[in-house]
RNA sequence: GCACCUGUAGCUCAGCGGCUAGAGCGGGCGCUCGAUAGGCGCCGGGUCGGAGGUCCGAGUCCUCCCGGGUGCACCA
């Protein structure tokens, strides 16, 4: 028989249910299931009833489609926020929520319902978007949780909820009562065909052709007060556009106020003109204009302007034959840096009614909002010439009256081909137009001034996030909020049906708000405007004529006051909240929308700090989200692209998890198969080294074998202070928001300090030690700890491993059933002893002995059985020499032997002395003795063979 | 076009003015078979995106360029 197979039934080996492999695609939902029924998140809430609150606000994700990876990394890092918070000892209430309502819902709803959409009212398809949107919630709320993300997923907080919308009305009441909300004239994407206006998502590009024409505008008085050498001439400036249609809208033309011009002597052709005609270009494409104009001009004859002279134009009139009536000529030359060089003369065209840029350069002008085109895109009364022409036809007329008046500089046949927008669904040409509209006013009452000076009292993580912030508010225009659609908030205004005046008033607003309150805001389009209005509300003209407002407001205004809607009610909240977390897009987005009613309403910001991530980007460094993947696909590319469903599904969500934890999420994050895989290791890496621990406690009881800190083994004194030294570590990182720095601080803990390390070690005293020798049970009090320390560090990221772990561990008194409902745990101190600067020394040695010993082991040799000299210098020696008797031990040899030199030096050569058949140590004189540890360990009821039989 | 962020081994990250730039994982090789779909050891692998500059000394500070991302603007 042989002995050795015997022996191994004496050993204490690990014994332990926690299995090897995670199994997590089937384990998860069991765990899931258990905190379903238990109630978990009341739990943790309730295990923290007494401690100081923390809120992260959640940001609400839209209701549309399945969640991607996006979704995930932003979930997962609040939910590493929440566990985290919560075991560090603060009650963290987590209120998930979604955006409901909005275009993309109501478009999608539009494209299930087709052609019957014609025949039904605006509360009718309302009721459609309601079902979409709760329909998609539904589903992703199923789908975060399935992430192990906790909150209160049972009363999630809609934007399309009653009291919602009833906030939403009281933070618009709020802003007229302040006298920030006035109607204004904007530009917007016009469908002239269907009539309405469309948003960005809703505008299509195609190449289309295009008049192309430059135009003269003769300037007014004497050009001599420009450039002396101007005296007696005519001068002109000189634009260039695609839409001679907007010519008739034309207010303002526009230079550059650091570029060269010149004044460029020509001969028209008409040659109708007696004095010589100097017309105004930017310098660097005069040759290109004069190019496309068949014109010749010898720049010999060239008046250079440059910025000192080209200014004198400043606020100067010019004619535009076909502009606004002639009774008011009041065209002035202005200056503004968006003109660019790319193309046209360097003067540009401006029509405020009819450009973005053209409506802004207005607005800081004080230009009038000019647009004199109707729904149908035809001129009004106020283009007599051309009224009720449509625009993109009357092209041509303008064209040839201006050739006709020679004002034209180029030939009227002249076409450009370049993108231009489309309407999505006609395909038609669209108009840029501008329409009235409601606006938040940014500088009524200093809401911009005083909301930098909230941007300056939030912490951003990172840092720069508070430059970014501070420029969009710092530069932005007045918050257009009205929307010409039917999936939202009525923006709860009155027109006078007598008088035109519109009925903006606070206490109004208040009364619909109560109205939303109890009927949600689809009494708006029930309801006719007396059941909408307080009873005996008139017109200040004294008419009770009163018809209902037809836009609903921004849904960024929405989610925007969703720290009114959902944090100030409740009791455990409390405004301003403790966090935002969101991807960086959202500094335009909602943490702008927020701090700006915010400050409006409440004169603070909504938030204390404010954290942002990155996207996510594939291996290729390319977004990697649905539309992105859809997009390339369109475009003939192809990316992969796995649902996360399906990677849930094999693979389990805990990877996700730690995908999320182990990227710095400051950055865009890398998402891949591989980096999955990889993460897997780290994670078989990690359970393995736990499950070591737990195996190695099976008859540990924590309340009885504990020892005392002062009597531990040295080097498991060592091993429970550098526990402490971790935990502390971890904390602070969690702390600080840096899960990455936890992730890799507990791999590395996992595989160098305790896997390859101490565990090594420690393997003999575990093992072969007698079941309850003082030097087992000082290693299994390390174990015990380390296992507590792991379980709750690692349980904000490992949120289901972690819970396994847990119940596998001994009991201490007191212990919750659940993780989640612990704190971190804290290992005892240690006091600092020598020993702290003595390791570094011998692991030095244990380093310099491995890669001695690795030529040994070549030979076919274990290490166990190798004989170790280490030559020392001094310093070295002194330490090794005080630890001479647990060397080998330390080292796992057999036997060490010290002598002092002046380098350090290593010799290995096999024991001599033999085997112990036990504990495999070459320690014994005679080939199948005990030695004195295992024998008495196997004394007297565990004999050899005794077990066995 | 403008602004902000970012670029260290195959992957994920340390390093934040000073020894030949580190770790984990992956890879290669070997050992073990008393953590075994595991454990241990060793090894290879980086002109720190590029070019200038400041400094006794730069992955680390400055400037420019290149790549990637985000936002804005343009395209209208």
């Amino acid at each position: 028989m042989d002995s050795k197979v015997d022996y191994k039934a004496t050993l204490n080996l690990p014994k332990t249910d926690f299995p090897m492999a995670g199994n997590l695609a089937r384990r998860e939902p069991e765990i899931l299931a258990e905190w379903q029924k238990q109630g978990i998140y009341e739990r943790v809430l309730k295990a923290h009833e007494r401690d100081p609150v923390f809120v992260l606000h959640d940001g609400p994700p839209y209701a549309n489609g399945h969640i991607h990876y996006g979704h995930i990394l932003n979930k997962i890092l609040k939910d590493l926020v929440v566990k985290s918070r919560t075991m560090e000892g603060h009650r963290v209430p987590y209120v998930p929520g979604w955006d409901c309502h909005g275009l993309p819902i109501e478009l999608a709803v539009d494209r299930e319902l087709g052609p019957k959409k014609a025949g039904m009212s605006k509360a009718e398809v309302r009721r459609e978007c309601d079902a979409y949107a709760r329909r998609f919630m539904a589903s992703q709320r199923e789908e975060f949780q399935r992430l192990g993300v906790f909150g209160d997923w049972e009363r999630p907080y809609l934007t399309l909820d009653h009291s919602y919308e009833e906030s939403v009305v009281r933070a618009l009441a709020t802003f007229a009562r302040d006298g920030y909300l006035y109607r204004g004239k904007k530009p917007v994407y016009w469908c002239a065909h269907c009539r309405t206006a469309l948003a960005e998502a809703e505008v299509e590009y195609q190449d289309h052709a295009s008049p192309s024409i430059y135009v003269r505008f003769p300037l007014e008085g004497d050009p001599a007060e420009i450039d002396p050498a101007l005296a007696g001439a005519r001068a002109s400036v000189v634009i260039w556009t695609t839409t001679p249609w907007t010519l008739p809208t034309n207010l303002a033309v526009v230079l550059h106020p650091t570029f060269v011009y010149v004044a460029v002597p020509v001969a028209l052709a008409d040659g109708t003109e007696h004095l010589p005609e100097y017309l105004i270009v930017a310098k660097e494409l005069a040759h290109r204009f004069l190019a496309a104009c068949h014109l010749t001009s010898d720049p010999s004859g060239w008046i250079e302007l440059p910025p000192e002279k080209s200014a004198l134009l400043r606020g100067r009139r010019y004619q535009n034959p076909v502009g606004r009536t002639p009774k008011e000529p009041d065209f002035r030359v202005g200056f503004a840096a968006h003109v660019t060089l790319a193309q046209g003369t360097g003067l540009v065209h401006t029509a405020p009614g009819h450009g973005m840029e053209d409506y802004l350069y207005g607005q800081e002008h004080g230009l009038d909002v000019y647009a004199p085109v109707d729904d149908a895109g035809c001129y009004t009364a106020d283009v007599p010439r051309w009224q009720g022409r449509n625009v993109h036809e009357v092209n041509t007329d303008i064209v040839s009256a201006l050739h006709a008046s020679g004002h034209l500089l180029s030939d009227p046949k002249d076409t450009i081909t370049h993108s231009y927008p489309h309407c999505w669904r006609c395909k038609q040409p669209i108009v840029f137009r501008a329409t009235p509209q409601w606006f938040i006013a940014l500088d009524h009452a200093g809401l911009r001034k005083r909301s930098l000076e909230e941007i300056d009292r939030t912490r951003w993580i990172p840092p720069w996030g508070r430059n970014r912030i501070f420029g969009m508010i710092e530069h932005r225009v007045d918050w257009c909020l009205s929307r010409q659609r039917v999936w939202g908030v009525p923006i709860p205004c009155f027109y006078c049906d007598d008088c035109g005046a519109t009925l903006v008033d606070a206490h109004v607003m208040e009364h619909v708000a109560e109205i939303f309150a109890e009927s949600g805001s689809s009494a708006w389009f029930d309801r006719p405007a007396e059941a909408l209005l307080p009873p005996g509300t008139r017109c200040q003209c004294g008419s009770q004529k009163l018809r209902k407002e037809e836009d609903i407001v921004d849904v960024w205004f929405e989610s925007g006051v969703s720290w009114a809607a959902v944090c100030e009610g409740r009791k455990d909240h409390g405004v301003p909240v403790d966090l935002y977390l969101e991807g960086s897009d959202q500094h335009r987005g909602w943490f702008h929308s927020a701090l700006l009613t915010g400050v409006g309403t409440r004169d603070r910001a909504p938030y204390k700090a404010v954290l942002t991530h990155g996207f996510v980007l594939d291996e290729q460094g390319r977004p990697y989200s649905k539309t992105e993947i859809e997009k390339a696909r369109r475009e003939g590319r192809t990316i992969e692209y796995l649902p996360p469903e399906e990677i849930i599904k094999k693979q389990g969500a805990e990877l996700l998890r730690l995908w999320v934890a182990s990227e710095d999420y400051r950055n865009d994050v890398v998402y891949s198969q591989n980096i999955l895989d990889q993460l897997g290791e780290s994670y078989r890496k990690i359970r393995n080294t736990v499950r070591f621990v737990l195996g190695n406690l099976f008859d540990f009881d924590p309340a009885k074998h504990a020892v005392a800190v002062a009597d531990l083994q040295p080097l498991d004194r060592y091993f429970m202070g550098k526990l402490g030294r971790l935990c502390d570590r971890l904390r602070t990182a969690y702390e600080e928001y840096e899960f990455h720095l936890v992730f890799r601080a507990l791999i590395d803990y996992c595989a160098v300090d305790l896997s390859a390390y101490y565990f090594d070690i420690l393997k003999d005293r575990l093992y072969c030690d007698a079941p309850t020798a003082a030097t087992r049970r000082s290693a299994q009090t390390v174990l015990y700890e380390t296992a507590r320390s792991l379980a709750t560090l690692m349980a904000p990221i490992f949120a289901f491993t972690a819970e396994d772990v847990w119940r596998h561990l001994p009991r201490r008194k007191g212990d919750p059933e659940s993780v989640h409902q612990a704190r971190f745990s804290a290992p005892p101190d240690v006091p600092a002893g020598e020993l702290e600067e003595e390791m570094p020394v011998l692991e030095r040695l244990r380093e310099a002995t491995q890669k001695a010993l690795e030529e040994f082991r070549a030979q076919k040799n274990k290490t166990i059985d190798a004989h170790v000299w280490l030559t020392l210098p001094m310093a070295e020696h002194l330490v090794a020499v005080k630890h001479e008797e647990a060397l080998a031990d330390y080292l796992v040899v057999a036997r060490v032997d010290l002598q002092v030199g002046d380098e350090r030096r290593t010799l290995v050569r096999r024991a001599e002395a033999e085997r112990c058949p036990r504990c495999w140590k070459r320690v014994v004189a005679r080939d199948g003795d005990l030695c004195p540890r295992c024998a008495a360990a196997t004394t007297p009821a565990r004999a050899p063979g005794g077990t066995t039989g």
